[in-house]
DNA sequence: ATGGCCGTGGTTAGCGTTACCACGAACCGG
DNA sequence: CCGGTTCGTGGTAACGCTAACCACGGCCAT
């Protein structure tokens, strides 16, 4: 909190309405409805704000009209570039239409979110949106007595909040699973993030293992595996499988930038990739199209998501949708020659 | 700009103030400066804040304090993680002291940057951080009239607007080309993104040209290439300048991710790094050293820029600092085997 | 002509908070 | 034991804007 030096060049409405010899509100109607205002003083009020270098305060209007044109966003990581393209589509559509964006990271933990969606609340975002569908019990009250509309992205929760944008984590990772199983892999293994935190780590593994059941393939513990984000990880997941007893000959990165670090890593042990063992990735990052070779994946539609969640959220608060909405915008495997 | 559903579960500080049995304006001291509060008095607030559920008003409170918890950010884009890695930086100093983060991109457009600007000061922001160093004429006239507070990162302009927190581009292009010049490379090439709209990648091609002049080398033009950003690219730039007469033995890909695309180009051709060619980046992403051959490279501090500027901004904001104030926080060279 | 109605602009009363000042009660040294 | 601090609290008036009325003049239809 400080100091907001507004005092010298701060002119405010009634200066602008002085110099263009109208009332405070004409020139608020001027400037929001122009067209409830006759052309000349339309035109007076405009020389006039430019005259004076008038910079309307939103605070003040926000609180006068109890609106706003604040959303708040909640990403787990602001690092990651796979929220970058989230949040670049949301930022396309709020700019669009005049709206700002008020962002933070949760750094996946809910307790961060809460305080994160507090400080929002308390800055009266118009809506919320966020990339995690864990939320603490008071986040949840808070949100419900806030009353304000909130677009959930990171996968299809059990219970949503409101509205939801987003694919399905879980049968992302069975399309995949599957897929795998069709070209003829028989012992696929899976490496995912860390799952205690991460909702969509679970989805994923969930839905691998119920690809394995449909298969009527048994689970195998020695082919999953948890590490943390990172090419450095995704070579050490790779290094830890293929030296255990019955090595995989597929294994599916279901996260981030593994298969990338993987990969990679074949390179160095001079490892055919599939002869070896076959790669497949989750997320369609352009690297994964450029390594030799290139790898199979999914296309997630990182940034619809953004777009369409915005959209969603405007629409509400339009008054132009009303209900929950729950939108699975779905993915696609990219088959390439790692598999 | 929408509605904002108060009405069912807004508690207005009066309503505290009732269940509490004390003023509004003792909630009020009792939320912001606990101290000049009775211990009875407060408990009694606390309890009445948790019972209502109040959620505190910081438009109101902004107007009426004229004060401000909210800083705006300019990037050029949200999708590229160099600037991620600073925006992680300013985020983790902001939420520590209780601030808030508005972002915007500004497409690398200083007209785009000029509407975001005026956003934000509409919003009443306490202060600006920039990625950018070139402006808008207007904005820089609104940003002296609002005597807002102003952190520049992108590089080390000639007329500061305010604060500058960054590392120099035309030092590091310098430092880089030198060092390839020392290692033994005579045909230096230098690819840069399109410098039309980057200050930064014109600073980038002087320090090359200056290394160059000073090692009493000429300029050759089939030794520079503009390319846009992103791995295809890079791949392309060095199919470019390798397919010339007398092709390079060592390139300079200043900027983004070309050179990691150069390398995988490399890699598909069968090309020896550094045997064919030598290659060089700008930026230390964590693909770099995971490339094979790892890549040389520049380490500079993005995160840190992020910290120091969100920092320097809040000295200022808190009256801990007064004048303008730039720090070049310098770069690194990392040898690795590309070169 | 005259009543009503639109199109325009002004007036008033907040929006929910904080700055500022006032006030009474304890407290304290001379 | 009393004038002056200090401490804790409350009242009031903004902060800069907009919602909701209200006033006024001109215009048409009856």
């Amino acid at each position: 909190m400080h100091d907001l030096p507004d005092p010298p060049g701060g002119a405010r409405m009634r200066d602008v309405a002085r110099a263009a010899g109208v009332s405070a509100m004409t020139v608020s109607r001027a400037l929001r409805e122009p067209s409830r205002v006759s052309p000349e003083v339309r035109a007076r009020v405009e020389a006039a704000v430019r005259e004076v270098g008038y910079v309307p305060n939103r605070l003040a209007g926000s609180l006068s009209s109890r609106r706003s044109d604040v959303v708040g966003l909640v990403v787990p990581s602001l690092e990651n570039s796979l929220f970058a393209a989230t949040v670049k589509g949301i930022s396309d559509v709020l700019r669009r239409e005049g709206f700002q964006l008020m962002i933070a990271d949760s750094l996946y933990s809910p307790e961060a979110e809460e305080a994160a969606i507090r400080a929002f609340l308390e800055q009266r975002v118009a809506g919320l949106i966020l990339h995690d569908t864990l939320h603490t019990e008071a986040t949840v009250r808070m949100i419900r007595r806030a009353g304000v509309p909130v677009v959930e992205n990171g996968t299809v929760p059990a219970e949503p909040l409101d509205m939801v944008v987003s694919y399905s984590n879980r049968e992302a990772a069975k399309a995949m699973t599957r897929h795998l199983a069709r070209l003829g892999y028989r012992r696929v293994a899976l490496v995912t993030l860390p799952s205690a935190a991460n909702a969509r780590s679970r989805d994923r593994r969930d839905g691998f293992l119920e690809a394995l059941a449909e298969l009527g393939r048994p689970q195998d513990p020695r082919l999953m595996l948890e590490m943390p984000s990172g090419l450095v990880s995704g070579a050490e997941a790779l290094a830890r499988l293929m030296e255990g007893a019955e090595p995989p000959d597929a294994i599916f990165f279901a996260g981030d930038v593994l298969a990338a670090g993987a990969v990679l890593e074949c390179q160095r042990r001079g490892w055919a990739v599939p002869g070896k063992v076959a790669i497949a990735a989750f997320d369609n990052v352009d690297l994964l199209a450029q390594l030799n070779p290139p790898v199979t994946t999914l296309r997630l539609p990182r940034h619809e998501i953004g777009t369409r969640s915005a959209r969603m959220l405007l629409d509400r608060l339009a008054g132009r949708q009303s209900g929950p909405a729950v939108l699975d915008l779905g993915f696609e495997i990219i088959q390439r020659a790692s598999t």
